[in-house]
RNA sequence: GCGCCCUUCGUCUAUCGGUUAGGACGCCAGGUUUUCAUCCUGGAAAGAGGGGUUCGACUCCCCUAGGGCGUGCCA
């Protein structure tokens, strides 16, 4: 049987690294197996969810390599939850609720101060259909519960009420039916909430492992119930851990700076965000895997954690650092265009070989361009002593044409004349060619920049 | 409140009763670079607390503390 996972957002905000690995652990996993990924958008909440964040988290995928075998709309599917509602209303499975939200809190918080688990009593089941008859006439409509096959009232009939599973990352799970509310399957405007529209289009869709956070785990007991209330076979199951905050808090929707988006835009590359996501929380060494194919062979779903990982984006940096320091020139040219290089200019490509150990992200080799190969004042100031020494260096630069053996030679002369060594020779000279303390090897950056720009940095 | 799960260096983790508790990132130091960065080498750094069980516990059991998740007409 062959894998189909699926990866289902509900377009109501921008996806960040928490859902982005929950996608990747999928898009991997199909990979892995020679699968099929779906992505489905669970939009049935038509009054969050937005187009603009659908479009927006199919360009994230995108950016990052996930590229979907197919992809649905849940509010496109109405007919096939409508079908899936009238089969377990006939069942008998399905029943209509008046309770306002209002009553509902009343009686949760009732439960609660008894130290009750604040689960649904079932008083719907019970209405008198004089009872029903006046809540429509009040012009109140249902909304309908997924009766659970979890207990009686009756204690002499004993059901089941634990449902089981094989967990692919945390082993056998036990989910006990009895703590848990039957479930709100249709809302009182009879629009779907995701339980039902979820359970029918793994069904259809053919969906083979189930990969998800483990914020989903007493989900599933309930979600089991359903897809064999439906006729189905419920598929294998994976819960990840979560991911928090380095405070500790989950990661939430609205952590705005951490949306896949904001890291693409701030120029990091998306095999960074990716290693990170997927290796983090693994027993796996969170290293930076230069390709999906390398990170597809680090990934390991079973050698998920259990316990939730603190997520630190400054990991991200380092990670970034490794992946750039060893970018060739083809795949960084578009973007250093971008940046503000002139790729149609002959140096550029031993410009980047040069550069890219100096920088974090591909956008930052743009700030070096002008100081590597046009005129540029400089930033840093020299004084004193530091700047007699260095115009003196600049008089004495040798003639001829400025190869990669000039630094030696001009440094030797240098040295000789002002008796200067180490640091206290090749500082002023870096901060007068460069305006910088730091930066590429100087003997390969003076034949980029050219006898006349260096001469025209004479402090 | 109730239920489920979790707790090893700063961080992500390995260990499946007997180990000098291992690795990676970060950090520190040394080396290379006659400079900074890069790169190389080395180092410091951990079993939440308390009870058991056992010849022996990071590992098994219980309690406490801390954390995550669930408990929605969200997904």
């Amino acid at each position: 049987m062959s894998v189909i996972v699926r990866f289902a957002p509900s377009p109501t905000g921008y996806i960040h690294i928490g859902n982005v690995r929950t996608a990747l652990f999928n898009w991997l996993y199909a990979c892995q197996n020679d699968g099929q990924f779906v992505l489905r958008y669970d939009d049935t909440d038509v009054a969050r969810s937005k187009k603009e964040y659908a479009d927006q988290i199919a360009k994230d995928l995108d950016w990052l390599g996930i590229k979907p075998n197919r992809v649905e709309y849940q509010s496109k599917r109405m007919a096939a939850y409508d079908a899936a509602a009238r089969k377990l209303r006939e069942a008998g499975t399905l029943y209509p609720c008046y309770e306002t939200a209002d009553e509902l809190e009343r009686r949760r918080k009732i439960r609660l101060g008894r130290k009750l688990p604040p689960v649904y009593g079932r008083e719907a089941l019970k209405y008198t259909p004089e009872e029903i008859a006046a809540f429509e006439a009040e012009g109140r409509k249902p909304h309908w519960r997924f009766k659970l096959p979890n207990f009686s009232d009756d204690p002499f009939v004993t059901e089941r009420t634990e449902v089981v599973f094989e967990d692919a990352v945390r082993g056998r799970q036990v989910v006990d039916l009895a703590s848990m509310s039957d479930p709100v399957l249709v809302r009182e405007d009879g629009t779907y909430l995701y339980t039902l529209p979820s359970v029918v289009d793994d069904i259809e869709m053919g969906v083979t492992h189930i990969i998800r956070g483990d914020d989903h785990v007493t989900n599933t007991g309930a979600q089991i119930a359903v897809f064999e209330a439906l006729g189905g076979k419920p598929p294998a199951f994976g819960h990840h851990n979560l991911l928090t905050t380095a405070s500790g808090d989950g990661l939430s929707k609205r952590t705005g700076a951490l949306s896949i988006m904001s890291l693409n835009e701030a120029g990091y590359e998306p095999m960074s965000v990716s290693s990170l996501a997927v290796l983090i929380g693994s027993s796996e060494n969170v290293i930076a895997a230069p390709d999906m194919n390398a990170l597809m062979a680090l990934f390991d779903i079973g050698a998920t954690t259990k316990s939730a990982a603190k997520f630190d984006p400054s990991e991200l940096d380092g990670l970034n650092e490794t992946l750039v320091h060893a970018l060739d020139y083809a795949d960084v040219k578009d973007r250093l265009s971008d940046a503000g290089v002139d790729v149609s200019d002959a140096r550029a490509e031993d410009f980047w070989a040069l550069v890219r150990k100096n920088v974090k992200k591909v956008k930052d080799a743009g700030e070096w361009w002008p100081i590597a190969t046009a005129q540029k004042a400089s930033d840093a100031t020299l004084e004193g002593e530091d700047l007699e020494f260095a115009r003196a260096a600049f008089d004495s630069l040798p003639d001829g044409e400025v190869d990669q053996n000039t630094w030696k030679a001009w440094t030797d002369i240098v040295k000789a004349d002002s008796g200067r060594k180490g640091r206290g020779l090749f500082m002023p000279l870096r901060i007068a060619l460069t305006g910088r303390a730091w930066g590429p090897e100087l003997a390969d950056l003076l034949p980029l920049m050219g006898r006349e720009e260096i001469v025209a940095r004479r402090p």
